[in-house]
This record gives structure tokens, C-alpha cells and sequence, in this order.
RNA sequence: GGGGGCGUAGCUCAGAUGGUUAGAGCGCUGCCCUGUCACGGCAGAGGCCGCGGGUUCGAGUCCCGUCGCUCCCGCCA
């Protein structure tokens, strides 16, 4: 860091100092890290943004400074001058970058008290989150928060750099804005101005960002804040960042290629590496069937297997059932000799595990030298039972797990089984990243529940194929999946105004509707739109990513907790009766009750 | 909306089968200590066992409800 300008609370930084500034006179100013008080001498560990560095109190070269420093507590603010000193040999501390220096202090100044934190600042251990939350400027001066702070903003810094070599504008686009149905539920503001009427907080930029283009924009981006009122995970906020990009006259290899370079360097400012680009990009049907999940994680193997045509015609009716109908497939990953070490209790567990994603149950499969050690084997020929081996790769000693259902059940049931295993036999290698692209999507999958097609990606994604057939159209889109996160997508977009409105019919919108949703885009679309695609990132977890962290909590300064809530400010909170009468808006369950957030 | 895990000292946690004064480490307070760096030593304070109800002679422990945290399903174009 370059050094402060020199004013009455200091003239250097605390971890800026080595063994070259011996004898010099400095002072510096930061937070009382830990104190090791020995009755005569007294040390210090003084911590600013740039580190720690050991202060020096003696009692008889500076009685007074000395006297001060009893009193010292954690936390507390204070600005110490005095003079650098070489410590000797024996007192050197290899685990401090300024370890080899201490400040010898003559003249001590306290600047704020500071209660005892409700949390050790100066140690990384577990605390319930809330705590954290609440105290969040605490939380943040604890060493790995302030890390991924900084981590942070390298990442943003990096982004900006790289799009800025290569002549992308920077926009910005509004907060208040239309609510588009479709998608995620909208956060919505009421309008004063016109009371009944409401703005909507973006779900993203996405529709701005076409107009960018038809502009003449020709290459945007923006980091991008973005709302979604929907649940939260431990990779999803309600309101998140997205690193969002759009560039005109550009087909999928050019966002790719763009995107692999930017990738590569921001992945490896975090000091993440990765193999130079090109990345493999696998088909989604493909994903979907070998680790169920459009958003595979390859570190480890244990991939699923169809074994539907092999098992076909046995005599196990729960295979037969769901095959003999047509519309289900059996699928199978070996889970080796490790999940045949698994306890009859723990296979049990892995029914309840499935169930939870609508599987009835798996079938496991030991397997022996006679072929296989179950009651069921008897239902299945020798025949099949070689074939199966051989497609999962088995040999004596694995075990197999079945599943039978429809084909999105199966691959979900047995993709979250794979990641579930494969994290408890510990198959993912430290330090082992994977990327890939995932491309080749369906345009629309069918929504049973409500009858109609659905865009995978969204309905502003190019379709290739025949518009009469939506089953079998495919999207130009792309999905960047690093580990199992799903870190961006995007997609060539549509820049005629009649495929728009095919789409949106495809998908139940009639052409009045599109007009009053979507009219502000229809209408542009006609002046001439330039072919245009893009993509969008999560930055959030890009740097929750790169800092290790789980959850994307770690990754944002002041987040929401789990179920939306925010235990530092309490929002959202009730508001007064004046406010909501000037908005035009009654509560239709009378007063909000208030909850008691966060209390233990 | 549903399922799993969790809630005991300021923090992190331990408290089989219900049993009498609820423990540990760290932190905190006081005293001692002139080269520590997770300083050390002695002494001490600190508990609505998340909250409400129930069962019982007796509940941190069992039951019901509720609040909160967390992970997942649904949801997330």
C-alpha cells in the first residue's frame, strides 16, 4: 500500500514496515489486535488494513506511554509514535511480515475505547451468523472477512480492467423499474406519484441491455445489482451483483472467447488456476445424463449411467414399470468400494435422501465374483448383469445404485446422490478446480403443471430449429459451470420483432400481452436491432469461490440471512401508518407483526 | 409451503438411560510478572439451558407448540 499522507495520527502503515527502516521515527495508528502485558514491558499488536506490527512499551524510556498501555484493551483505538528498532536475533517472529521490527513507542494517544467485542476479532473460529450479522463492522475487521473484502474488489478491479482494454462501456441502468412477470417474483416499490401503481427492482438488466445494443452501444457492461424475491440458498440472495455484458454483431465463440480470456484472469488474480482456454464445453443433455445437473461438478467421476436398454425385458418389476410406460429410464452410478462399505442403515438413509427429490428409492447392487449379492439379482439374466458391469465399470467388490423413474427425476435423484457421496468419500482432491462450458440447451421444457412451455434460459434467448415444433427447438446459450456453481450464462439474443413474438406466443404470451409487458422492446426491435449476445456472472459467487468459502454470505459485506432478514438494520421492518397513506397503500392483515428477529 | 440439523456462560462447545450445588477451553475482572508474540502465574465474576405450555415427586434432558439460525426440496424466465 502506498503510505498515508503524514497528519497528527500517523505517517505509515503498520504492515508496511521491515528491517530497512531501522532507526526511523513513525507513527502509525490501528486497533489494539492483543495485548501481552508483562507487568514491566508491555507489547502491543497494532492492526490496521495493511497488517499487524508489534509495539514496544517500556516503563523506563517512556513512563508515561508505558502507563497508558496498561490500561489497553482489544479494540481500542489508538495512534503511537516512536521510533522503529531491529529486534534482536532471538526475538524475531517469522509468522509477522513486520516480524522483524517492533515499534519502540514514546508517545501513546487514544483515540476510542472500545468495549469487549461480543466475538474474538483477533481468531477465526466459528460464530453463530447472526451474531456476525449484527455485528457486522466487527465481523468484517476479523482477518478472513477483511480478506474477502479485499478479494472482492480485486475481482471487480480485474473485470473493469479487462472489458475496459477492449472498449466495453460501462452503464448503468435503473433500479426503479417495470415489473415483468415471467421468472422470479418481483420485488416491488409502490409509486407515490401515482398511487396503485408500483415500480419493480430489476431481476436483471437484460432487457436495458438489448436496448444498449440497438443503441449502438456495441459492447456494454455493468456491475449489476439484481432482486429476486424468491428463497434463498446458501448461493442465492435476494438482492446479488452480476457482472453483466452485451456486445453487438457477435456470434457464441465470440462471447466464449471474450469470456474464457476474462475468466482466466480473474480466476487467476484470485489465485485460482485453471487450464488455459479453450474449456470444454459439454452438451446439456450430455451433463444431464452422465452427472445430472446442468451444472456439473467435474472434479471427481462417478458418473450415471443409462443402463435402460440393458436392463430392458428383465423380470424386475420396478424396472419394468417405469421402462414398459415409455417415459422413464433406469440409471445407475457405481459408487465402488466405498459405498459398498456403507452400513444397511446408511443405504436406508440414501432412500430418504432421493426421495427428497421426487425418486422413490435406490435400488443398491453389491457387486460379487458370482455377480450380483442382492435378492434381486435373480431378476436379471447373467447377460444383463455382465452388461451393466461393463458399462459402469465394475468389478467385484462395488456397489451400484439404481434409480428408475422419469428421466428428470433420475437424473436429479442420482446427480444430487453423486455429489452427496462423492463429498463423504472425499473424492474431490484439494486444490482441484474444474471449468466447462455447458451449451446445446433445450430452448423450452414442458411445464406439466401449467400446461405450457418454458424457456430454459429466457425468452430473449435465439431459438435454432422449426418455431412449430417448440419440444425440439435448441437455445444459443451457454452456461460457465466451475465446480458444481453455476457462475454465468447467457445467450445470442433475438433481434427480430416477429421470432420475438413466436417465442412469447410459444410460450402462452399473446401478442397484446407482449405488447403491454414487453411493448418498450418490440417497438425498438423494429428500428433496426444488430444481432447481439451476452452474458451475465455471478460475482457473488465468483469470490466466494475464490475465497473457499460455502456460502455467498462470506462474499458480500452485508447480507441477508438465510430466510431474507437483515439482523443489522432489521429490515424489513413495519413502517408508519403516514407512510403508507401517502403511498395510496392499506394493510390487508391490519399491523405487521413484529417478529423478534435474531434473538437467542 | 415441506424435510433434515442446530439453539446450554460474552464466544466455541460437553452435559447416556429424567435426579439434588449445570461443566470445560477461550474471553472478561483483579493482583503478580521487563522480551512476549495463542506470553505466563494466582484469584474471581459470569447461566430465563431460545420462548410458551404440558407430563412427572422432580425436566437442560421427555411431549406439544412457537421463535430464530442453517442445509436441502419446492421456487429461482
Amino acid at each position: 500500500m502506498k503510505p498515508p499522507r503524514a497528519n497528527g495520527y500517523r505517517d505509515a502503515w503498520c504492515g508496511g514496515f521491515s528491517a530497512g527502516d531501522t532507526d526511523a521515527p513513525a507513527r502509525v495508528a490501528g486497533w489494539v489486535h492483543r495485548r501481552r502485558d508483562h507487568g514491566g514491558v508491555v507489547f502491543i499488536d497494532l492492526r490496521d488494513r495493511s497488517g499487524l506490527l508489534q509495539l514496544v512499551f517500556h516503563p523506563d524510556r517512556a513512563p508515561e506511554a508505558h502507563q497508558l498501555a496498561h490500561r489497553l484493551r482489544p479494540e481500542d483505538v489508538l495512534s503511537a509514535a516512536g521510533t522503529i528498532v531491529r529486534r534482536d536475533p532471538e526475538n524475531v517472529n517469522p509468522q509477522l511480515p513486520t516480524g522483524e521490527v517492533e515499534l519502540a513507542v514514546s508517545d501513546v494517544e487514544i483515540l476510542s475505547d472500545a468495549d469487549t467485542p461480543p466475538f474474538p476479532i483477533d481468531e477465526e473460529v466459528a460464530v453463530d451468523e447472526v451474531l456476525r450479522l449484527r455485528h457486522r463492522a466487527l465481523d468484517l475487521r476479523r482477518e478472513g472477512m477483511a480478506e474477502m473484502l479485499a478479494l472482492r474488489h480485486r475481482v471487480i478491479a480485474a473485470m473493469r480492467a479487462y472489458l475496459d482494454e477492449r472498449d466495453f462501456l460501462e452503464v448503468e441502468t435503473p433500479i426503479l423499474t417495470r415489473s415483468t412477470p415471467e421468472g422470479a417474483r418481483d420485488f416491488l416499490v409502490p409509486a407515490r406519484i401515482s398511487p396503485g401503481t408500483f415500480f419493480a427492482l430489476p431481476q436483471s438488466p437484460q432487457l436495458f441491455k438489448q436496448l444498449l445494443m440497438i443503441a449502438g452501444a456495441e459492447r456494454y457492461y455493468q456491475i449489476a445489482r439484481c432482486f429476486r424475491d424468491e428463497d434463498s440458498r446458501a448461493d442465492r440472495q435476494p438482492e446479488f451483483t452480476q457482472l453483466d455484458i452485451e456486445m453487438s454483431f457477435v456470434e457464441e465463440d465470440d462471447v466464449i472467447e471474450l469470456i474464457e480470456g476474462l475468466m482466466h484472469r480473474v480466476l487467476s488474480v484470485g489465485g485460482l488456476g485453471l487450464p488455459a482456454p479453450p474449456w470444454p464445453r459439454l452438451p446439456h443433455a450430455e451433463a444431464m445424463e452422465r452427472y445430472g445437473s446442468d451444472r456439473p461438478d467435474l472434479r471427481f467421476g462417478m458418473e450415471i449411467h443409462d443402463v435402460s436398454e440393458l436392463v430392458q425385458g428383465s423380470d424386475f418389476k420396478v424396472f419394468e414399470n417405469v421402462l414398459g410406460s415409455g417415459a422413464g429410464v433406469v440409471r445407475a452410478l457405481n459408487a465402488g468400494p466405498q459405498g459398498a462399505a456403507m452400513s444397511r442403515h446408511e443405504l436406508d438413509e440414501l432412500n430418504e435422501f432421493v426421495q427428497a427429490y421426487g425418486a422413490r428409492a435406490t435400488a443398491p447392487m453389491p457387486v460379487t465374483e458370482e455377480g450380483w449379492g442382492s435378492n434381486l439379482a435373480k431378476f436379471f439374466s447373467p447377460e444383463q448383469v455382465a452388461a451393466v458391469n461393463q458399462r459402469l465399470g465394475a468389478s467385484p467388490g462395488d456397489l451400484l445404485l439404481f434409480v428408475a423413474d422419469r428421466a428428470s427425476v433420475a437424473a436429479a435423484a442420482l446427480g444430487a446422490l453423486r455429489l452427496e457421496l462423492g463429498h463423504r468419500f472425499g473424492l474431490v482432491p484439494a486444490g482441484r478446480h474444474q471449468v466447462s462450458w455447458v451449451v446445446d440447451f433445450p430452448m423450452f421444457e414442458y411445464d406439466e403443471a401449467e400446461g405450457r412451455w418454458d424457456p430454459l434460459h429466457h425468452p430473449f434467448t435465439q431459438p435454432t430449429g422449426d418455431l412449430a415444433d417448440p419440444g425440439a427447438l435448441r437455445a444459443r446459450a451457454y452456461d460457465l459451470t466451475i465446480d458444481g456453481w453455476e457462475m454465468g450464462g447467457g445467450s445470442i439474443r433475438i433481434h427480430s420483432p416477429e421470432v420475438q413474438r413466436e417465442v412469447f406466443r410459444a410460450i402462452g404470451i399473446s401478442d397484446q400481452e407482449a405488447q403491454e409487458r414487453f411493448g418498450f422492446l418490440l417497438d425498438a426491435l423494429r428500428y433496426g436491432a444488430p444481432p447481439h449476445g451476452g452474458i451475465a456472472f455471478g460475482i457473488d459467487r465468483i469470490v466466494a469461490l475464490l475465497g473457499g468459502r460455502e456460502s455467498i454470505r462470506d462474499a458480500i459485506a452485508f447480507p441477508k440471512t438465510a430466510s431474507g432478514l437483515d439482523p443489522l438494520t432489521g429490515a424489513p421492518a413495519a413502517v408508519d401508518e403516514r407512510q403508507l397513506r401517502e403511498l395510496g397503500v392499506r394493510l390487508a392483515g391490519g399491523a405487521p407483526r413484529t417478529g423478534d428477529a435474531g434473538t437467542r
